[in-house]
DNA sequence: CGAATATTCGACTAAATAATTCGAAATTAA
DNA sequence: TTAATTTCGAATTATTTAGTCGAATATTCG
């Protein structure tokens, strides 16, 4: 076992004089097992290290979880769901579209850096039979095409664009988005991001605004 | 496989006209596998990953190493030379004993925090019955003290320290040295490091500066 | 050229590791 | 005290992985 010792401290059986709820229980599991999985990915994360690391014993786990798959799922989820929040924070601190949208994609970039590995795991081939994936990422892009249609919607009420479809709109701008995400995943210097995100910006934005 | 792709990029069997010195491609697999081992440390990193890292059947890079711990060995061999060499490096730069001290604390723990994945493996159970680990961790040692030993000499040279033994000074300081390491490890906040880094040098050249 | 040598790799095996199950013990609720 | 809940050690099964073998392909050199 090669994890961090924070995680690792052995402990004694638990002794309990109120019974927890059981959800409780999966959040710990998930949120534990959330750190192996980021670090090793779904292959290389062991049930033992979960075991160890919530400092229970394996078959403990399986009585809250049916299987691997299942804790990974709850991960998924929630990692998906953390990263939303980040983000509808990260845009809630700006009134104009152009910085909303700069923003967005600044921290999403940052965020799914930092969860590279994970990321590659849900990216990799051998994870495409695990169909909760893609219902996790069909869910995550809408919700991703609804935040930048409502930020283009803004400008339209502003008076700033002229967009016939905000909708459509949104969806080349996400897809634009993911394009830009690939060449930075590779080089990561901040000045160029940053300033390939304001090309990007301008780009989008070029045939959309009020003249 | 979760290999970043960059590595990983599929190609046909090499084709060359001239023959590759052996030891020139024994380089190539152990630099590839340096970054899969500090990744991952030694048990999460397969022979597989390294052939297809190095775009070689695995079986070729047995012709290469007689194992798995064998390409290890290579590997920790290169990395604490190219530690060592950035070590001497770093404090070339200084005249001041105390800053040369400063800057070795300095770089080695940066170093070795980067390399964190790596020294979890070293540290590790696990692999204590790899004799050559204590071997190589025995020569990075007495260079480690030699090298202090070195920079306090100077000093008495300079007359600017008092010292009877430089040899059990040198001993002390780099004890007192991988003391501080630990706590540093878990919380890596920079001014932090600094100022605890300034502390341990003061503390151990009070006894030795000539008053 | 063509024989000798060096290098590559696919397919296989044995061993190790990891996921999952099971039943019994411990703990808590009632 | 009894029933339900929770825990885990040990066993089992499935998968992965280190390492082998032999044949095929490349390269050198006479």
């Amino acid at each position: 076992m090669e994890l961090c010792d924070i995680i690792l401290q052995p402990q004694n059986r638990n002794i309990r004089f109120t019974m927890l709820d059981k959800d409780e229980v999966k959040e710990t599991i998930v949120n534990v097992a959330r750190h192996i999985f980021s670090r090793f990915g779904f292959r290389k994360t062991t049930m033992d290290e979960i075991a160890l690391a919530t400092r229970k014993g394996k078959s403990s786990i399986y009585y809250y979880f049916e299987s691997k798959e299942e804790i990974f799922q709850a991960v998924v989820e929630k990692e998906a769901n953390l990263l939303k929040a980040e983000l509808h924070e990260a845009i809630s601190h700006f009134e104009d579209p152009r910085e909303k949208l700069k923003a967005y994609i600044l921290v999403r970039m940052r965020a799914l850096n930092k969860l590279a590995n994970f990321y590659d795991a849900l990216k990799n081939d051998y994870l495409s039979h695990l169909e909760f994936i893609n219902v996790i990422r069909k869910k995550y892009d809408d919700d991703e095409i609804a935040t930048v249609e409502s930020i283009l919607k803004r400008g339209i009420e502003n008076g700033e664009f002229v967009i016939d479809s905000p909708h459509l709109a949104s969806i080349a701008i996400v897809t634009a988005m993911k394009g830009l995400e690939i060449p930075i995943f590779v080089e990561v210097n901040e000045d160029e991001v940053e300033k390939r995100i304001d090309n990007l910006v301008n780009i989008l934005f070029y045939g959309l605004i009020k003249r």
